[in-house]
DNA sequence: GTGAAAGCGCTAACAT
DNA sequence: ATGTTAGCGCTTTCAC
């Protein structure tokens, strides 16, 4: 099968010892150019390459990274992850990603095989199943580094890096609320999650200033972000059969954007006659979109550098850390109008 | 900073020695009752888990299996990566994602550090730019077990995963012929991949079956796969500076339809006015496009799946496997007309 | 300048 | 039923 060659497979061929061998590859002086040259010139012909494996095990770090996220399949992510690996790899770690899909069992399974011992540091964004962050908490206190971006754990003391979601949402529901909409509707994610606490925040900011009232029946929670085409159909129906039918949707996330568009086309609501529209969004695809879609855009790119940036430094510091900053990043309305 | 628990912590702790500890976790039948309670107990209480690093090495296996594709923020791909985690994880293997951007440095990059011993097989999808794959070639010689799926190697013997490109190809052109178009066009991938081989030849047959000239000019590579916007604007404004422009655009891959649909809408050119367009896709937001775009759509999910399942087959055997299959999936033609 | 030996965490002979 | 030892591939004292 797959036998990669080893230190002592040089060794034996050239009848030196491992330890030898290992030197003159890292390139000591103690080592006579000739042998140096003897073994590297070997090395190369059988394109020899150190076992990363046991190197981990040796040096007690792998130099990788895992990263948590919903879904690859979301474009805020997936451009988040961009960015990750646009630092990890000029950091020369490598990058292992893990997908909730939403679910905190699998978010837990997939942290707790993380952890236990094959990535340096984590890098992570909450499931909107999750609430109960204590198995997180016990691998910080335990010292394995953690940073946070989008949606964080607000009791877990670490580097956060998010988005100015308040500003965000109120932008956006000024935004209807300057179009001429009275009763604006709230579509969020579940309740618990950071993202879903500030962007509602913003939204309640926005009516307030507005002099409109807040009312709880236009919050509708969707507690799996909208992962299932039913829990979005399931919150817009019941929207839609209000007395008082709300004359515009606010909506706090990616996939729920998307989601919410393809119910309200499904169920024959059309965009702006019936109902008007806005909400967070990172897709490079809106512009294609009928009717369009005025979107609260994320630094996700940059949110995630930032994020690995600090991770590393984490890491590689030599003594405990306790400070740690909250870096909070603006988004943009990107407003697209009919006609 | 994080040092987790290990055998001899254990051992040490309840006056065993580390290999009864180990054989009373893995649950013997030669250990005491007793002891394999109170090993299990205090298991438990410090939260130990087996340092996955060290079996590696000692198993000489990482229960984990490498991915390569151009980028996860592509719908065809994120899908088909569900469908990978989907087996993957429920027979125990972990699974990691690379991305090449479509880049044959960091295809080349990505796959030599996986497979310098980290993972026991790779799911292989090539980049754009790859037509060398000398160094795959000598990986899969030394017996690395590999699965191609959707792009493959032609010149390398194994199980290799595809869509119908020639079927979901021809579908999508002939659809063009039967609303009218005379001059149809192929915006396509990079020459060297096979995808753009089999749908180029799809399209072909379309034409020949309906008595239409194949016309070399009408044919436009992009060489990263529309990675850029300007390659595919470049693309798209040569093909209508034509003399004899094209009246409609067969595109043979999802960032190529997305991106050549988004250069259409910048050039003002109007769909299905000036021009009829048709593509690979597998975004599920394409029914909120307007206008409509009528997509050829991959199984993707179900690709994912049966190239993990034959990988982890491969991997699994206790024999060299010389015996190979061509596995290939109908796609779907997903007519979405106005009106 | 080079080799022998120990150790990272684990399992599996091989004792006892 | 439990302990001792060796070894997975590597680096790093410590000898010579």
């Amino acid at each position: 099968m797959f036998e990669p060659s080893t230190l002592k497979d040089i060794a034996k061929a050239l009848g030196l010892s491992t330890s030898t061998v290992s030197r003159a590859l890292r390139d000591t002086h103690e080592i006579s150019p000739e042998t140096k040259k003897i073994v590297l010139e070997y090395a190369e012909k059988i394109n020899y390459r150190p076992n990363p494996i046991a190197l981990s095990l040796k040096e007690r770090r792998s130099k990788s990274i895992g990263v948590i996220v919903s879904e690859v399949a979301n474009h805020y992510f997936s451009q988040a992850i961009n960015g990750i690996e646009s630092i990890a790899y000029s950091r020369g770690y490598h990058v292992i990603i893990t997908q909730t899909h939403e679910s905190y069992e699998r978010e837990k399974a997939n942290i707790q095989h993380l952890a236990s011992r094959s990535v340096d540091g984590l890098l992570v964004s909450l499931s909107a199943e999750t609430s109960d962050t204590s198995y997180l908490q016990s691998l910080h206190k335990r010292g394995l580094p953690m940073v946070f971006f989008d949606r964080v754990a607000d009791d877990i003391e670490t580097h956060k890096i998010i988005a100015n979601n308040e500003k965000g949402a109120f932008e956006a529901t000024e935004y209807l609320i300057k179009k001429g909409c009275k009763r604006i509707a709230h579509l969020t994610s579940s309740a618990h999650l950071s993202i879903s606490i500030e962007r509602l925040e913003g939204y309640k900011q926005a009516l307030e200033k507005y002099g409109l009232p807040f009312n709880q029946d236009y919050v509708k929670y969707c507690p799996h972000g909208g992962m299932f085409y039913e829990e979005t159909e399931t919150a817009v129906k019941e929207l839609m059969a209000l007395e008082e039918k709300p004359d515009a949707i606010f909506i706090a996330g990616d996939r729920l954007s998307i989601g919410c568009l393809v119910v309200l086309k499904n169920l024959k609501i059309n965009i702006p006659e019936d109902i008007n529209v806005t909400g967070f969004s990172n897709s490079d695809v809106l512009d294609l979109f009928n009717p369009p879609l005025t979107s609260v855009r994320q630094p996700a790119f940059e949110m995630g550098q930032i994020a690995t940036e600090k991770l590393i430094k984490l890491i590689e510091s030599k003594y405990p850390v306790y400070e740690f900053e909250k870096e909070v990043l603006e988004t943009s309305l990107q407003v697209r109008d009919d006609l």
